[in-house]
DNA sequence: TACCTGTGAATTGCATGCAAAGAGACACTG
DNA sequence: CAGTGTCTCTTTGCATGCAATTCACAGGTA
């Protein structure tokens, strides 16, 4: 069967012979289209340039990426199973929506998985202590005074934080079902809604627990973090015009372990 | 623009013209390639049909199905998702290996979360509790003195059961969280590897968590529910020479909360 | 007006073919 | 004999085009 065409694909990347004229992003092109087209459209996302409830379309998206539709379309499923967007079949894909109940969840979630996180990395004892108490310091530094001059590091900062943490915990799927659970937050832009004393008190939990942590003190290390936790939430709530109380279906305290005197 | 291949797509479903002689199996041919792709590598892995380590070709998989590579691409990637394979770029998917570890990580995972949602679904009182009475006593018919007739159906049972009480501690998450741990176990098979004893030790704890349910009592319906994980924990581990106890991370009792009591 | 019905445009679903990346075999070189 | 280049074969990665679905909207009927 003969086939006349001639450049059927191109020789390697860059996709169809014709290219609209705004440069495709892809800026670290790293030769992988479907990872790049997974970056890209996750950035605009959680940066609020696709905003929720807002339709993503796989001949639009390719184009402004700059690869075809099958890779947007992997792109696209993964984010699917990640929880940003939704799929509906032969309709297409939309940015989820978020209310304060999914918030809720996560938080009440958070609340019952990191302490206990952090119990358990206080009680394996692996945990690089000295590389947990620079990541604090650095984030006094970005934030003085509670104020801080650049939220997405100090973002960024604070999830390399927890996850160190949780690393710590020896349990690969706690970790990783936290990550895949606080998505969401990000797209509030979390620490742009701290006051000052809250951020204050955050930093502070910060450097409570590398202290409970170097002790080490499991059952210490596990009440920081719920408080950190909890106040957080608050934190983010408060901000949001719902002022009741997060969720009575968390109980001040989820997880006690008896006993065990301090030290 | 001429276009001379006849039969280029089949008016519908079922795939390319020439198909080879083993039909292809879509069973339940829903007329979505995609899901049906996924459903079918899914038994095919849980059903122990694809062993752990296996190489999942895209080619092999889109034939033996009757459909073209891109709804087994998708598929697979789903897969991934879940954890249930493991995807090389440009080497390919092989099914996911378990080891002793990923068992104690589920478990102690499930030891946290099932009892929390236990005691939401009590809180909440919005369980259906005559329904899972019914599917308690319908354990106990399919498990007759501990000697199960039908360890599928004993599985499903039991899968529905635990389920229902996720679902009704209203944190939606929760439910989503669990049920993308705990595929493993699946590959384990774990019913078959109850002693009569454990199991009968099992449905005890079923009828108990109803009774816990309706009455409803939070501390009741969520110690009960960490008993009932961490006896299965046991149980599994004893059948695989694996006798210490499962991991001392996770003291006997994770999240107790204070007084309050009983009824 | 309310309710079908049908037509067209936009968009996803899927099959296919080429190009590129690995894996293994084998000869060649130091 | 170990290391290295090259050749081939297998398999994935991606671009593309047709088919099918959905939606909006116009026109016909009660």
């Amino acid at each position: 069967m003969p086939w006349r065409e001639i450049a059927y694909n191109l020789p390697c990347c860059y996709g169809p012979g014709i290219m609209s004229d705004h440069t495709p992003l892809r800026e670290a092109d790293n030769g992988h289209a479907a990872d790049d087209a997974y970056r890209l459209i996750r950035e605009q996302i959680l940066s609020g340039q696709r905003s929720a409830g807002a339709w993503l379309r796989e001949g639009e998206l390719a184009e402004s990426i700059g690869v075809s539709r099958t890779p947007v379309r992997e792109a696209l499923r993964r984010l699917t199973a990640e929880g940003l967007v939704r799929h509906e079949r032969n309709r297409g894909v939309q940015v989820q929506a978020w209310s304060i109940h999914d918030l809720d969840e996560i938080f009440s979630l958070r609340a019952v998985l990191e302490p206990w996180g952090c119990r358990l990395a206080a009680t394996t004892g692996t945990i690089d202590v000295d590389a947990l108490d620079a990541l604090a310091h650095r984030m006094d530094e970005v934030a003085p005074d509670g104020r801080p001059t650049d939220v997405d590091e100090l973002t960024e900062l604070n999830n390399r934080f927890h996850r160190m943490i949780l690393e710590a915990s020896d349990n690969s799927r706690l970790a990783g079902v936290v990550s895949s659970v606080i998505q969401m937050p990000l797209v509030w832009r979390t620490f742009s809604r701290y006051s000052p004393d809250a951020l204050r008190r955050s930093l502070a939990h910060h450097h409570e627990l590398v202290a409970a942590l170097a002790a080490p003190d499991p059952d210490w290390a596990e009440s920081v973090m719920r408080s950190h936790v909890r106040a957080a939430w608050h934190s983010i709530r408060l901000r949001d015009g719902g002022d009741r109380a997060p969720g009575p279906e968390l109980p001040d305290q989820v997880s006690t372990t008896a006993g065990q005197p301090p030290l």
